[in-house]
DNA sequence: TTGTAGGCGTTATCAA
DNA sequence: TTGATAACGCCTACAA
């Protein structure tokens, strides 16, 4: 069926191993034979077969990413295609795993599935979500490959790239502040997701720091859909008829704010500033424009595979695997004119 | 350093070949040994490798995926999704790989992965541009496993699946007509893209059809984002004063309309009607809600995925690839308040 | 029911 | 500079 390295060991008349230094450049080769083996190579149209490479080399060059929530909102694309250039930049290949559910705690079967193709590093790109995380034993671990975590609470002894949720809420609220607000009202994402509570706390922080009202009558919680959002401004209305601005947990759930000011003839910012969060494509053209935070997600995507290969690297060169390191990107704000 | 089917055999006091048949369920196997072994492969935490496997079974058991425009709008995570899901259910692994470029030409690099990872198929999932599938040829083809291409157009000789984008359109515009519109503009995507050009031939069918003005004057192009969308409308109404709706190819070019009109003070649909393409997620929450074309995205690529796997076991029986289809999907429309 | 021998396609070792 | 031989981990054919 395919090609095999004899078969072009046969046409050019030489042994095989003769025809591997050719397709690996390995050390000197005499010009002539040289040449006479990549003709063969190209008149047979051979292409190396990885699997069996794979198999001696004890290394795959493949990268594993778990990843989940592409069609729902746009983080989770914009950080996957950070993993794959990096991914394929640094000349890997990219096995690819959705989780059904988020929060699914049955991740075996996934993990069974890369070691069992032997790759040689994970990108476990999933939000922490209530105990989604507790699988993460050293035990476990040692019998894994390098993994490196996005969007995960960072924790002693693994790596971890995330945003800086907590700096970029504190940064919204503090815009807020600076325009006069001092009824700042929030939308949290759930609860049990670690990156909804930080933008909590960031606004929860600022507040208080600034002597101002962080009251729970000032919380709704949604669940990041715009109709969650629009649900949650108007029970906010109600709890709190004073507030003059909201700080939603993202752009979905502003823009959902968005649209029930609207049908209640409310003007915006005027009567209520509202600020998101994630600077989604479409931000800059909801009505009013959308003031929200922008978040680096294909570099933070970028940053894990770098922190994969350099953990790779370690580990073959029998480094007791690297030091694990952490690194929290500071998103930054957009004003635009739902708040200004 | 991984545990191989020699050590589980060492431990069990068996042959490495009854530990094989035990890990893949073979023939019949006394349950006493059976027993024995499983309580070895447990004890060592033996898992198979696959690579092994597949260089002997001549299968890889793994899929790949080409896809494109992950970060840039809400279509291709939604059918990556169901590409996903099916291939998973299926049993095999998916390998990934984005393009630098939708129109990218120099595709080779990436089949020549796939080939020397020795996929058993592969799903095309790139929108078709200008001549971005001129590299399909049969003499190409058939140094590949089975492919399946999404989102191009049908040609005979392939296995295609694809969304109905002219039906979609005409059931759009055919819509604005019932509300009473005559003068309707068009809003395209580059029309170097099939979709896009299914998209606009749906508008000009539909009006000629019903003795309605399709003329040039009434007919901009947009590059799919807000931006194009509201330079388009901006452009349109220039040309022509008297138009009393738009179509627009897709929903973020609609989102760019309706910012325009608002911020020229014009009332939708009073003044203007306009309708999307795709039913993003927060086409129902913009302002005012979005009246637009829901695609299945998610079972396109669910289907593709079926396809391909028909199509590698019928090349594994020997049918000299089973009759390649192709498959249509007609969307549907959604009516909000933005034309209603 | 179980085991032995051989091979899948590649690379490393070590000798020529 | 080249080549024979032995792995890598698994599975199939054929015996026992």
């Amino acid at each position: 069926m395919h090609v095999t390295l004899q078969d072009v060991a046969k046409l050019a008349g030489v042994s095989t191993k003769t025809v591997s230094r050719v397709v690996n450049n390995q050390s000197e080769i005499s010009q002539a034979t040289r040449r006479r083996v990549q003709a063969a190579i190209e008149q047979l149209g051979y292409r190396p077969n990885i699997l069996a490479r794979s198999l001696v080399n004890k290394r795959s060059d493949t990268l594993a990413v778990v990843a989940w929530g592409l069609e729902f909102y746009g983080g989770p694309p914009r950080v996957l295609v950070g993993i794959e250039q990096q991914i394929f930049e640094l000349g890997y290949s990219m096995l690819f795993s959705l989780l059904p559910r988020p929060d699914d705690t049955n991740i075996n079967p996934v993990l069974d599935a890369f070691v069992d193709r032997r790759v040689d590093g994970i990108v476990w790109a999933l939000p922490e979500i209530g105990d989604n995380h507790k699988w993460v034993k050293p035990e476990r671990l040692k019998s894994l490959p390098p993994i490196v975590f996005v969007s995960m609470e960072p924790r002693p002894g693994l790596s971890v790239v995330a945003i800086d949720n907590r700096a970029g809420a504190a940064q919204a609220v503090r815009h807020l502040i600076d325009q006069g607000r001092r009824k700042i009202g929030v939308i949290t994402g759930p609860t049990t997701w670690w990156e909804s509570r930080e933008r909590y706390e960031g606004w929860k922080d600022t507040l208080q720091c600034a002597g101002l009202d962080a009251s729970p009558s000032l919380v709704v919680e949604g669940d990041w859909s715009a109709a969650s959002g629009a649900q949650g401004i108007r029970q906010l209305l109600e709890q709190r008829p004073d507030i003059d601005s909201v700080f939603a947990g993202n752009d979905q759930m502003a823009l959902g704010a968005l649209g029930v000011m609207h049908s209640l003839g409310r003007n915006i910012p005027g009567d209520i500033a509202i600020v998101g969060f994630d600077d989604v494509p479409e931000a800059g053209f909801y009505w009013p424009p959308l003031t929200t935070v922008y978040q680096q997600l294909t570099e933070i995507g970028r940053i894990a595979v770098q922190m994969l290969h350099k953990l790779i690297k370690a580990r073959r060169q029998g480094q007791d695997d690297a030091e694990p390191s952490t690194i929290l990107l500071t998103p930054q704000l957009v004003v635009r004119a739902s708040s200004a």
